[in-house]
DNA sequence: CGCGCGACTGCCCGTTCGGCTGATGCAGCG
DNA sequence: CGCTGCATCAGCCGAACGGGCAGTCGCGCG
């Protein structure tokens, strides 16, 4: 039985969330205090203390705690700031089902990094934004993206430098970058390229 | 009731997986074929099509698969190759204990995505290696990350392309990085820029 | 006080980059 | 049969890059 607290703004919110999670049945869910959201701190040790996972929506509170906390919040903008992903820290978007958030309350617990795609689609997908890139400029865009030269890159690919500088140039065109470090740049936010 | 499919090379570690995840009683296993790994190929289809989550310890089949996979690998180099976090892709270690695997497993089953801490140490923290950039060098690098040019980070910062190039030096040096590019390589890799 | 270090500026010089205008060969497609 | 897309090669040229070398300030530390 996995002890968790539910320590949200809203109180609705909160409601909503342990009536959801008490249905699981896998959870027990730790009666929080019924004040205000700006009381919390007062009983915070007291919540924290008997938990094994906290369930927030207070993006201060998954960044202080060190044990097993879910953070449900649509600012995109957190993700970057968290991005180092500590074990058992969960990112939700408030949209994410039941079973995502008792599934990201039992991976949290366990120990694990969880990101929701939704939230995670600045971190790795790429709905959308397709890139028309051909087999031989993704090979190109590899090499180019760990800093090779036109030399070099000519040289890895048994290739004239000239034909390497011009998949660059078209590499460059594609990817819409003016030179080839917004390209290195470009490439590795849309996950083109490994890491 | 998730059903899940184990796709080993192993059949030590199949064996112990379904045995493992059984005793969950929350996991209901597809039992493998007993073919040979080599042979996988042939049984996959079955497999799949009736799993919400594989099991695997293959690297390509966690590539290759859209649905919900669990990988479990030591490599390090998997982790670079597959850090564009998917929907419903779990990465663990094969020291990761059961609760994390079975944590894991229905954590992708709900379209999330799962790193184990262990093995994201390279995705996020990097424990020992430090980048002694002073506070200039990072602006800079943050304007050079971004693709800009001497000139043009000059007239950001409002100092002379003389200096601009002078902290672009330091910064590849301190980076190891032979040019831009690659210093925007190693940048982005190390996570000492924004995305 | 001298010393180191970060931030800043300057000039020289060879290399590289990126765009330009060309060309060739080889596929698939209507 | 042309057409289009991909990959290959080539020369030219201005601009940017990257490495030296040489300085000037201001700051904190012993």
């Amino acid at each position: 039985m996995i002890r968790v607290a539910v320590t949200t703004e809203s109180p609705r919110l909160r409601q909503a969330l342990q009536t959801l999670l008490r249905q699981s049945g896998r959870l027990e869910i730790i009666p929080s205090s019924a004040a205000p959201f700006d009381e919390f701190h007062a009983s915070d040790s007291e919540i924290t203390g008997a938990a094994d996972v906290i369930v927030t929506d207070i993006p201060g509170r998954a960044a202080d705690d060190a044990g097993a906390t879910v953070l449900l919040s649509d600012e995109e903008d957190l993700l970057a700031s968290m991005r180092p992903l500590r074990a058992g820290l969960a990112l939700l978007p408030t949209s994410a089902s039941a079973e995502q958030v008792i599934a990201a309350i039992e991976a949290a617990a366990a120990g694990l990094a969880v990101v929701h795609p939704d939230h995670a689609g600045s971190l790795s997908a790429h709905p959308a934004g397709e890139d028309p890139l051909t087999p031989r400029e993704r090979e190109v865009l590899h090499l180019l993206a760990a800093g090779l030269g036109n030399k070099e890159i000519a040289g890895r690919l048994s290739i004239s430098d000239h034909t390497a500088k011009f998949h660059v140039s078209q590499i460059l065109a594609k990817l819409n970058a003016a030179s080839r470090a917004e390209a290195v740049s470009i490439a590795m936010r849309r996950c083109l390229v490994p890491l």
